[in-house]
DNA sequence: GAGTTTGGCTAATGGGCATAGCTTTATGGC
DNA sequence: GCCATAAAGCTATGCCCATTAGCCAAACTC
């Protein structure tokens, strides 16, 4: 009958060591019992301090792109150009070898319509403004700068992810891979400032 | 007490109607109770054609796998260089387009060691060798080449998981911004043709 | 047509989310 | 100090799902 001494916060928190504890698939395998097992306490209790298992979700959801959007900036400051979206992507990387678990949960896209994804939306806004602003010493026109932007994620992102994923063999060369991939970036972003007008070349 | 004349391959049809018809979160919700509901038989008859949840899922990503790499086969052949990679780069958005939840199977890694994901990890590597002939053209030397692959892998794949998962605001410049990305690709790749020593820039 | 295989079924178990309603602890006013 | 009330636990319950067990009828084989 003592309490445990519980808060919304701290439930959270106990969430996030509950992803961060199972890998890649921890913010998949996310369960109430588990959070409930951790904190020592009946599951019903979570209620006290969560609206429902999705919400606790959409919690860790945003906290971790929340982190993500720092260790980025943390790591972009300071620099400009190549170096800056170099560090950006290094930075990004880390972080989901980091926390795999957190990384999954960075993904998940909000609802565009859902009043309850609010703060998932706007943390996610913060996170692309990062890129764009690492990508500010490039000197893109206004209306390329989307596009770089958009580049850049895809191919971080998607690098990251693949290696998450076991996507590739040869674990050995995958740090030379990323290099590869970010000489094309830094080289692409920067043609992209030079050429006015590339998009949609001869097809 | 008529039979409903199921068979293994049939379970795995219906596992699939049901992915396409849920949306990009389709793979993620399938569940035996669905698949048995549009069978018209009750759930616990679908382990007479299937041995578990798990291994449904398994071959549905199997399935969508091979229909992937058959769609960007289908889109390269009879092409080479630019042409090929922007193919094929196509046919993978526009089958992620056509059948979100399809593509979301596509994702999940298969286990190095399961025993169970052979045939998992037999279909990943046919559909990275789509990708290694699409680049033949560009006359990689031979230790590029996996850098080359995972690069354009990682592009195409991160931009079709952010337009999935609702990462890119304004829908009207997407195309264009697919487009910048693939001119990058293209012109990495040849890049990394022309240059023998380049990765790892300085830095 | 008899026997066997096969493909259904119902019943039951266990785990997960969620709600309802009770009890106890802490807190705050007097 | 004491009592009222709010807050934080609890158990009990219901529903949904996966899975197992065991039964029964249909269909195929010879």
């Amino acid at each position: 009958m003592p309490r445990a001494g519980l808060s919304h916060d701290a439930v959270v928190r106990l969430a996030v060591e509950v992803v961060d504890e199972a890998g890649a698939t921890g913010f998949a395998d996310l369960t109430l019992a588990k959070v409930a097992a951790k904190a020592g306490v009946a599951a019903p209790s979570l209620y006290k301090h969560v609206g429902s298992l999705a919400d606790l979700r959409r919690e860790v959801a945003v906290l971790s792109v929340r982190d993500l959007t720092a260790a980025g900036a943390a790591a972009t400051m300071g620099r400009a150009g190549a170096d800056a979206l170099r560090a950006l992507a290094e930075a990004w990387r880390q972080f989901a070898r980091a926390y795999p678990g957190r990384y999954a949960a960075t993904q998940i896209g909000p609802d565009p319509d859902d009043p309850a994804d609010a703060v998932a939306r706007e943390v996610a806004a913060e996170s692309v403004q990062v890129v764009v602003s690492t990508l500010r010493g490039f000197g893109l026109p206004d209306e390329r700068v989307i596009d770089a932007v958009r580049a850049v994620r895809s191919g971080i992102h998607g690098f990251v992810q693949l290696e998450q994923g076991g996507g590739f063999r040869l674990r050995e060369d995958v740090d030379r891979s990323f290099e590869v991939l970010l000489d094309m970036l830094v080289a692409g972003v920067a043609a992209l400032a030079a050429a006015p007008v590339t998009a949609g070349s001869p097809r």
